[in-house]
DNA sequence: AGGTGTGAACACTTTCACAGCA
DNA sequence: TGCTGTGAAAGTGTTCACACCT
């Protein structure tokens, strides 16, 4: 297959999540326009974005919702649940396990470790907060594909060689440091004071003549 | 001043922190290729992204770590402390309250708000969260500038258009939805959903052939 | 008429490669 | 010699414009 660009795999989760919305309320049919409105971006680019994984739509008539959710789900890999692992029971890994989002998108966090002995033992949910000594084992008998890095910076490059050891494919990181990981490793980062900067630097630059836009993309 | 890309900025964080890293080691100097290695980019860019804001390397031996803290610091506007609200006193609001992060690059919350009766009141460090109807006062009289927005997805434009009015300049936002925001604000998205559908992209993808690389920058 | 699918034009970013300074 | 700064080249992503189908 092709080869597609972030930018395009971002904008179908966004497409996704336009659809769904529409799909309640309730709308059977919508257009390239109509899409491209609500995500924030242009009809060509919609269409064009569509275009990388086939055909969907109707001409004339434009894209028929649930036709074309399911056609998402299926390439973003959402018809099956991934089994994902939380490491860090802080604040930011409760915030996460807390996540609606994640479970309506079938990602279910199945397993949540940390190595502070007030955390361990801890019940979240229907899941008891784990020791790291049992990491590889539990990532390992559970085949857990997925891993949400939750722990502070300095622990990050430690975690990320542990659970790479034990089979993890993916990892979405918060821990704000570039992770050395193999090149067939996924790996996702979200960095809060990066966002944070950026906004810093388009307020502060606007102030002095310059631009930059932010972002100005749906979330 | 020239126009930035969105790229180029992130970059700039990742280098800053980096940089005070490595004023911590503790490294005076440093060449574009070792900071590039760090980074997870490549020498040339760089030096291309700094060459936008003027020339602070000296030929045939790089970089002087404090200078260029202080010129990055200075092109992302992280001189001044910024003024920051809190809207949502949840557990994402809760994660970022706590995010030593901001605190370090200057970014203070002044201000937490939620529209729950039981949160309000409640003692968050020195701050007492308050209700949602003493929004736009406050915002206006502490000189708010920029707001983060960490509420359900449905009351998500309802908080953006009150911040707005009340004067703020930036938002970064948590709540999946595409706000609608006039075009002289900056905002900055943070969609942890989207994210985890990139991980998974990557790995349905890869299993059937096809190739992302997900991120393989900083975070 | 209405709206998709898509090659071709365009715009933007990254990489290359080298002149030039310490 | 070593490493920066930077035009020029290459590569990527976005927009245009229109043929084509319903």
């Amino acid at each position: 297959m092709k080869r597609i660009s972030e930018p395009t795999v971002g904008r179908l989760s966004m497409y996704l999540r336009v659809l769904r919305q529409l799909e309640r309320e309730p709308v059977s049919t919508v257009s390239s326009e109509e899409l491209a409105r609500r995500v924030g971006t242009t009809a060509a680019q919609v269409r064009k974005d569509l275009s990388f994984f086939g055909t969907f739509g109707t001409r004339g008539r434009g894209y028929d919702v649930a036709d074309l959710i399911a056609a998402l789900r299926r390439i973003l890999g959402l018809e099956r649940s991934w089994g994902v692992a939380l490491v860090g029971a802080g604040k930011i890994g409760a915030a996460l396990f807390g996540y609606r989002d994640f479970e309506r998108q079938g990602f279910h966090i199945q397993s949540v470790f940390d190595i502070d002995p007030h955390k361990i033992g801890q019940h979240w949910g229907e899941l008891r907060v784990r020791g790291d000594d049992e990491l590889e084992d539990a990532l390992l008998s559970e085949g857990i594909e997925i891993v949400i890095i939750a722990v502070p910076a300095e622990a990050a490059q430690a975690v990320t060689d542990r659970v790479v050891r034990a089979g993890v494919r993916g990892i979405l990181n918060f821990a704000p440091v570039n992770l050395e990981v193999p090149d067939w490793l996924a790996l996702k980062n979200v960095n809060m004071a990066m966002e944070m900067e950026g906004l810093s630097y388009a307020l502060a630059s606007r102030g002095r003549g310059g631009r930059t836009g932010a972002d100005k993309r749906s979330a």
